[in-house]
DNA sequence: CCAACTAATGACCTCAAAGTCATTTCTCTT
DNA sequence: AAGAGAAATGACTTTGAGGTCATTAGTTGG
């Protein structure tokens, strides 16, 4: 029985790692605010002193969780989006969809939630987010749009604007679950909002066609 | 010279509400958890001790700054709204710009921010918001979604969903700018987006033959 | 005009969680 | 295998803001 069973293991490369994945669920559990750094150590298997050796502060393990997420879930759907040969008619129903479905594992909506509250605090943060996640979503979409207008394909218009028609009511559907949960009465079925919103913006977007004036009921 | 000008002065009927206007500054501008009851106070002209006369924890305070915000500028809007008579067609870019010049006074947005934020931390937060903004809005709003269909002047489907379609992309351009301010070159021009995102939508929603839905009811 | 009442004060307490560091113990090099 | 080097520990210090309370002093009723 000398057979000694360490107190501890030296994993300088697994750590930081390790802490971060630690550091997500703590902070997505409780905020930024009520996470307790001793807890982020538990749940990484080490003791708040080892945190320190990896990163300087609290701030910074936040930082370097909101990296990490939007890292790990944007590559995919920026794939997906800018692989996709086809007119915006049919992509925004599968863009919208795919949102709806999942958006990655629920913990980006999380973040997102984190971050909007933590951004006055830690104005890099909202930076970090825009340059990520927001900017990039916005110049694919309103390159599509351009491109469809240049077409003929869409009607006329501000692109950017057209971007926020398509994604708003998906964004603020996900930001209505998150905050306010399943229950109430108002909570928009995803998928649902998904297809109709398709239905109706790419509706919006169609040009009028000659001999076929825009009549709506006065 | 008897002229004694008081150290103090009681207004027990007027500190409530000097407090939380000078709350709803400080938290604005710092977010909950780093907002200083102590800079709330001389903000107030008063001392720290003197808010736990009136409001017994900071969370008690933030909860009165939000009911505030909230009933101070939900009025206006829901009763011009429900005071409208005539088609969606001619509310929703009256809405839409209302929304985008102002949103109050600026103030909602940020409250917003700060509720989204702190709602995991006090989930009876966001069911304030809930109960006084967001299911107000949406209940209005779907209402003259349902309505409009009855009168064959709006396309079938869920008419929560539709509401977030008509809104969705102004609580998310808002939302923008709040977190990235004017800088970004995707910042959307809200009265733009207003105005254009209501022709879009009201296109959307028209019904597939004007004059002629299938299924009409008198 | 005085006394009971209480709004307001400000010095004080508390306490939890961020952050530190001397020491231990594993691991890598030679 | 030995000792240099550094990863990890855990007990410690710090800090700063929320919250308390005995006391002071405007206010008001009789």
């Amino acid at each position: 029985m000398t057979d000694t069973k360490p107190k501890w293991n030296r994993r300088k490369d697994a750590r930081p790692g390790e802490i971060i994945e630690a550091a997500v669920d703590v902070f997505v559990e409780h905020g930024f605010a009520a996470a307790k750094l001793s807890d982020v150590a538990t749940r990484a298997g080490v003791v708040k002193g080892t945190l320190y050796r990896y990163f300087d502060t609290k701030e910074d393990l936040f930082r370097a969780v909101v990296q990490h997420v939007v890292a790990t879930n944007l590559q995919a759907i920026e794939q997906a989006a800018q692989a996709f040969r086809g007119s915006l008619a049919e992509l925004v129903p599968v863009l919208l969809m795919r949102a709806a479905d999942g958006m990655g594992d629920g913990r980006v909506p999380a973040l997102a939630r984190m971050v909007i509250g933590e951004s006055r605090a830690f104005p890099d943060l909202a930076r970090i987010w825009h340059d990520n996640v927001v900017s990039r979503i916005l110049t694919l979409l309103s390159g599509l749009i351009a491109n469809g207008q240049a077409r003929g394909e869409i009607r006329s218009g501000d692109p950017t604007a057209y971007a926020f028609s398509i994604v708003g009511p998906m964004v603020t559907g996900m930001l209505f679950h998150e905050l306010f949960g399943s229950a109430s009465p108002h909570a928009p079925n995803l998928p649902t909002l998904a297809a109709q919103h398709a239905e109706t913006i790419v509706r919006g977007l169609a040009p009028d066609a000659p001999g076929n004036p825009p009549d709506f009921q006065p």
